[in-house]
DNA sequence: TTTATTTACGCAATCGATACCAAAAGAAGC
DNA sequence: GCTTCTTTTGGTATCGATTGCGTAAATAAA
């Protein structure tokens, strides 16, 4: 239950040294003989000595750790995002810690601090649909924490962050279904707050308007916890259908609203005049699907790349950074079968 | 970038007493009288004081902190799991972190590694699909970490196990087919070595037997990256569809192989006689295909729970402990289109 | 009043590693 | 032979929190 490890403390002992000059030895200082090191060193290595972290941290105040904060794994957004980061971290020599949020809040403040108070030395988060206030963040952004964003952004903290053109991807989309001879397209979304669900919403309406397509309040459907509650998309559907005039195409937004929304969808279309529809979704199995799913897909995987070497950069530079950039990455559209008509 | 926090010296500073006094009282120590004690913690709470964890670890050598280990999260098995073990966590006031392993057995130890340095209390792994020497988990655990495996399991490790009961899910799925009407049935499955692999191919092997069918060596196909590489699986499925005597049916264990699967047998289906296929997934997306596929079905949140549970009370017992058992939990079969005749 | 017992607090060591400062030993210069 | 400089090593404080031990003051008992 004690789990004894190794120390400096034994090495000296055992060699009738002092723990500094071990510490020394161990570190190819200039100060200590080649034959001490030689000693120490050949000692250390039979004996499998390797530096506690845990005092590390403590003395220097770092840990070589990044604490990453995304709602749910089981998003393949999220999973491709946190592959792209790990494969620089590790490269840069840092070691990951990820947490989930699951959506909520509460879940995303203890996870933050924890990982603040465990010494990371940066953070990578894309926060939960919950999250209104970001007191906990900024409090930690100003007291000197790297913070990255990527995805789900947050706009009134500055610092760097990494997303995909989110209204492009949305007008882009839009426009498919309106060449393809759809006029009456709904748009379920995730919760009104987030960055990205705003600027998704403005690409579909810039859509609609730039080819005299009258805007309806209506047609928009929000999903206040981002499609983890598969009620709120069924009821959206549902609401959606019992409308007089149906909308003969959906837009959504988001992995998890679209595939929930499927099932939903699929039983409807088996009744009745098909519903046409494409989402957001990073899904690898979406051409599986009957009809095959039309898609915007975002470079998850380079996504998470570009925000670890950016928050890699940030804790590595010598002078604190006052200038934030924003990275912006295409999406891109993929037409399948349940965009046609 | 330094980020400073409050610390016990800085309230023993402005109150003018000492650490000892300052850190009793915060515990709610007899020895400190209640003005004291009062005057501490509301100041303590006036600048929002919290002990750090990174010195705690150093002195109590331990952390409140459970290292998860999966190969995956963008299995479905695995991330279910995950959420099973998080519930348990956080309502006993434990936190995890998650790393994976990507199924290299070398990313493998080092995340091992660096949770044991960093003082996890205790680990919850998966093995990777690469690793047959155990040397780096067995070295912990000789050492007094505490360890319980899921699913992928280490026979030789004395320890806590949490499994499902994959001889019986393969017998089940392999009798469904044979009942179904199909007697060429292939099984595509993980890396050999893998204990889970061992079980499902000796319940497949038996449900033949039970119904008089001859056991074929060249119908069983090893994917020795656990379908983590696509041309594996491919060339699998070729490898069987070129055969003088086509199987009629497969049987694919685990959630990778078998959505990698899916793409290459589609295309074959189409052209030719249908092959029937189920597999092991834990996919909530397996309904939206066509056909929808028969599935077996792991509790995996279950699974997730019981395996937290079991950590916690290994963590909290006063004496060590030395009886261990394997909790086994039932898969389920469920019937869709796919493995019907 | 004297002694014994609480009460309430401070000092210093500890966890593992690092780093500044001092000190010892040897080498070099005069 | 003495001072000065270099090389190599040891002592000790530090990071933040806990804890055993010691002790002054306050109170109780004799």
């Amino acid at each position: 239950m004690k789990f004894e490890s190794v120390t400096i403390k034994d090495i000296a002992l055992k060699l009738n040294l002092s723990k500094s000059t071990v510490s020394r030895a161990l570190r190819d200082s200039y100060e200590i003989s080649e034959e001490t090191k030689k000693l120490v060193l050949e000692y250390a290595k039979k004996i499998n000595y390797r530096p506690n972290p845990i005092a590390l941290s403590l003395k220097e105040r770092r840990s070589h750790t990044i604490g990453i904060v995304v709602p749910e794994f089981s998003n393949n957004f999220f999973s491709q995002a946190i592959n792209g980061m790990e494969s620089i971290a590790y490269s840069s020599g840092y070691n990951v810690i990820i947490t989930q949020s699951h959506e909520s809040y509460d879940r995303e403040v203890i996870n933050v601090e924890h990982m603040a108070y465990r010494s990371v030395d940066g953070l990578l988060i894309s926060v939960s649909v919950e999250t209104e206030n970001f007191d906990h963040l900024k409090q930690l952004h100003d007291r000197g924490l790297p913070i990255v964003f990527f995805d789900r952004i947050v706009e009134e903290i500055d610092t760097y962050k990494v997303v995909c053109d989110n209204f492009k991807g949305a007008y882009d989309a839009t426009t498919h279904l309106i060449k393809s001879g759809f006029k009456n397209i709904a748009h379920i979304t995730s919760a009104e707050q987030l960055f990205i669900t705003q600027k998704r919403l403005a690409g579909y309406r810039k859509a609609l308007e730039d080819h005299k397509i009258p805007f309806q309040e209506d047609l928009i459907k929000h999903c206040t916890h981002g499609g983890t509650v598969t009620k709120e998309v069924e009821d959206a559907i549902t609401s959606l259908l019992s409308k007089k005039k149906k909308p003969d195409a959906i837009l959504s937004a988001g992995d998890r609203i679209t595939t929930v929304m499927l099932p939903a969808l699929k039983k409807f279309n088996k009744a009745s005049n098909k519903i046409a529809y494409m989402g957001f979704s990073n899904s690898d199995l979406t051409d599986l699907f009957t009809p095959s799913l039309s898609v915007i897909r975002q470079p998850a995987f380079e996504i998470g790349q570009a925000a670890m070497e950016q928050l890699i950069k940030i804790i590595e530079s010598k002078r604190p950074i006052k200038e934030f950039a924003t990275k912006v990455f295409e999406s891109k559209i993929i037409i399948k079968e349940s965009s046609k008509k």
